[in-house]
DNA sequence: CCAATTTGGTGACATATGTCACAAATTTTT
DNA sequence: AAAAATTTGTGACATATGTCACCAAATTGG
């Protein structure tokens, strides 16, 4: 089977090292400090990782899977974020501080996980202090990234806001549930159906 | 005049060194390379300091003032961001990989600003290295407010959304022209104007 | 200080999208 | 493989908010 080659830690974390080397190469004790501070789980689909109101203790690396982040408005769910394979996945506010959530993770396909322990990378960044120069630029790049969520949000009409999504995750539109779509382009599920079927 | 003692460089640059030290105490060479590398600029209001499609060469501290960013939909202006005394004034994606901007910023009052070219900064880190870690802090810190204002664009309705801005804005209500309120709200000018004036 | 311009308020009305209800299709579970 | 549960599609209808038009108020600029 396929599982047993991805199950080898080292080659679920070559993405990652990519990632960092490309961004300025890392040294051998960084790379083993790293790969033995992460730890590989197996999730199955629907699993909720992180529950609102607790406090985001983990760092994921996605190395394979799809997950989102969604907080209840009443007794609705709103989608807030939808992550895949090779995202590094936190809830930003409860991971940095430490702080309780006001969203929850969790997979919405079978997933395997790298899980960084908020205590393991404090430790790396003690020994490792110019790993904050590839934190920081990560951090940047995702700050962008959701800068053009908000650009969406603030689209005309749900077709425009369609559009986006279609640009950035068609590749995984089959596997997405269209609620969670829907609610991530903060539209009506049946607005979205209707939009998907005509012409 | 207050004005006078204000356009003083190091007085200006105080708040932002309170910021730097709270996170981590920072040593005198690097204050003073960040001294002189910032420059002051006071500008009058309405002046376009970034213009869609020009690369932002600059971070600006805002010492004192307002300021917009926001970006044109047919003939409309949608503000994208709106930010006040003491924010450090960037877009985003522009200013990090030295591409083209998709967003103008503009002064909403007349603006004290402490400049900084990208240039500099680079230098900045090229001699202090660890000064990533100031900015991975900060960079963290904004996307957390970034994640917040996502937040609020997925309200379900205007009044909440407009609470969100009463909450985080309201020292600024009534130096903020409504038409960018509304536009940063994602609603529109007239609906804010009776949601305000209502009851 | 007046004229010009910009900004804000309000009514009338239009409509995109939300809501509700239920059927069809798909997926999951036993 | 059937039953149960979930997800998606679609019609009918409601409505919050957008759009348009215009006047009032405030601000700006000569």
């Amino acid at each position: 089977m396929k599982d047993s080659t991805k199950l080898d830690k080292s080659t679920l974390l070559i993405p990652l090292f990519k990632l960092l080397n490309d961004l300025r190469p890392i040294d051998v004790d960084l790379e083993e400090l790293l790969t033995s501070s992460f730890k590989i789980e197996k999730v199955g689909k629907g699993v909720v990782v992180l529950k609102e109101g607790e406090v985001c203790r983990n760092l994921w690396f996605l190395a394979d899977g799809l997950m989102r982040s969604f907080h209840k408005i009443g007794e609705e769910e709103v989608t807030s974020r939808i992550m895949f394979t090779n995202h590094i996945v936190i809830s930003a506010g409860s991971f940095f501080k430490q702080t309780d959530a006001t969203e929850s993770i969790e997979t919405v396909a079978d997933c395997t996980l790298l899980t960084l322990p908020f205590t393991g990378l404090q430790k790396v960044y003690a020994q490792h202090p110019l790993f904050n120069y590839h934190t920081r630029l990560i951090t940047e790049d995702y700050f962008f990234k959701q800068e053009q969520r908000l650009y969406m949000l603030r689209k005309p009409n749900a077709e425009d806001k369609y559009s986006y999504f279609l640009e950035h995750y068609s590749n995984y539109l089959q596997a997405i549930p269209l609620k969670h779509i829907a609610s991530f382009l903060n539209i009506a599920r049946e607005t979205l159906s209707r939009l998907r079927n005509r012409k």
